[in-house]
DNA sequence: GCGATGTTACTCGGATACTAACTGTCCGAGTAAGCCAGG
DNA sequence: CCTGGCTTACTCGGACAGTTAGTATCCGAGTAACATCGC
């Protein structure tokens, strides 16, 4: 489908609530961030247990753990969580054609194999732009600008929520 | 899976040999093609037709029909091919996540939904970065470079293997 | 000799499997904080 | 007091179902070049 999954969209929406939280607010949970952003919760999971895995968060286990930046958010990247929660993968797989011209009945053709094929010369070339353009966002410029888009007051609430959200348990 | 299909690639490396064909050649069909390149005929067949009706190639019905270049192999570029093959697919799909947010319970919540989602302007951005790199090789650039790096007479062989393959049809 | 007919090799287009990946759900196990009772 | 067990709410990890997109195959229809046959 999409190369860059909605795991990922998921993923990066709810770590931007990670950016810069205030002292008196304990590290929130998977359920927390899933409730708050109204995605599924045991797929949520998932992707921060990747998330963890490469990282990019640390988690705290028992009653009030959850999550948080393992590393200051201007030193986590988007490319970073790309390729955390949907690994390193090629927009293009070379299945090497060139090995299977009919001109060559039979015997392997050295020269075909050697060296990298043109086509998906270009094509890593391409993905390269990609993630260098990734690559150059941080979490910590992301929410600066997410921010700067919301009402004032949107941070607070979001804030105050989550604070209830651990007072008032269910 | 990947986000340039292997149809591309059959496409690709078939388009090749449409550029610079001598004139003593007939137009190359499918069964050409795709017997040539070692790739599934009736596949490849779909890929050319795409191909066709976003005007990169011009088909000839009947026997002794083929597929030729619709112009110029400079006026071709990657991305082109991509598109018409793929069709003009983004890398990333925005779910718009801002406006499930928890905190405005059942008001639709006006600013959410306005203006581009932060996380979505960088992944389009990165596309672009992606199709610019794509755009900036043609046809006749890649197959200058393709044909650069084979044995001076591997050209000469495909050709007599092209041409052998109209006279002696079974 | 010449026109009608048939054959062949193409492209065109729809229908249909098969496979893999993404998305989402379910459940059991381990872990730590807080509470509570029993010594 | 305080120590041990219980409850609770987390994370961890595997297994699995539903859906979708990509890959591939099959078949019928239309088309044009060419050969063949009958007049």
């Amino acid at each position: 489908m999409t190369h860059i999954s909605t795991g990922v969209e998921y993923g990066l929406h709810c770590l931007l609530y990670l950016v810069n939280l205030p002292k008196g607010i304990s590290n929130p949970s998977v359920r927390d961030l899933a409730e708050l952003q109204g995605v599924p919760i045991e797929y949520l999971a998932k992707v921060f247990n990747k998330l963890r895995k490469a990282g990019l968060v640390n988690a705290t286990e028992g009653v009030s753990g959850g999550y948080r930046l393992a590393r200051p958010s201007e030193n986590i990247t988007v490319l970073d969580v790309v390729r955390a929660i949907d690994g390193q993968k090629g927009i293009f797989d070379c299945k090497n054609i060139r090995g299977r011209c009919a001109v060559f009945i039979g015997q392997s053709s050295a020269w075909a194999s050697q060296g990298t094929c043109k086509i998906s010369s270009i094509m890593y070339e391409a993905q390269t732009r990609l993630e260098e353009s990734l690559a150059m966002h941080t979490l910590a410029h992301l929410t600066y600008q997410v921010i700067a888009s919301e009402p004032v007051e949107h941070q607070d609430s979001v804030m105050t929520w989550l604070q209830r959200r651990r007072q008032y348990r269910h």
